[in-house]
DNA sequence: ACCATGACGGTGT
DNA sequence: GACACCGCCATGG
């Protein structure tokens, strides 16, 4: 394991948000350890905050399925209005059937490269 | 260098 | 389920 290089960290981070299918989401756990790095998950919430326009940063949540970031959003209801506007099922600021919903990269993308 | 602060996660009560 | 702790690690003051 090497020393950690924010450039590629967030790339690959960046990376795996991309191939989150719509109505479904991933966690910020789930991503640290897909690309290598057990335990970032916080590095992973930051890079969320530099997050590209273009990606979909609302299908990322908590362990819990708790919209953790929504604060993070203009305005702070738009995260939860995307997930909806995609099938996703909301109660309370948390996602309903998270087992269901939830997107896990190592058993989708453990092919590619 | 010390300390506070997080789009976090796991455990215990 | 809610809450409190504790471990985690980069950042900024």
């Amino acid at each position: 394991m090497e020393s950690l290089n924010k450039e590629a960290f967030y790339k690959a981070v960046y990376d795996i948000v991309a191939q989150i299918p719509a109505g479904r989401a991933s966690s910020y756990g789930a991503i640290a350890k897909a690309i290598g790095y057990p335990g970032y998950s916080r590095m992973v919430g930051q890079a969320m905050k530099s997050c590209p326009k273009h990606l979909p940063a609302h299908r990322v949540v908590n362990s819990q399925g708790i919209l953790s970031g929504k604060d993070c959003f203009d305005p702070p209801e738009k995260m939860q209005q995307l997930l909806e506007s995609e099938g996703v099922q909301l109660f309370k600021n948390r996602i309903a059937n998270w087992k269901f919903v939830f997107w896990n990269p190592m058993e989708e993308i453990a092919f590619e490269k």
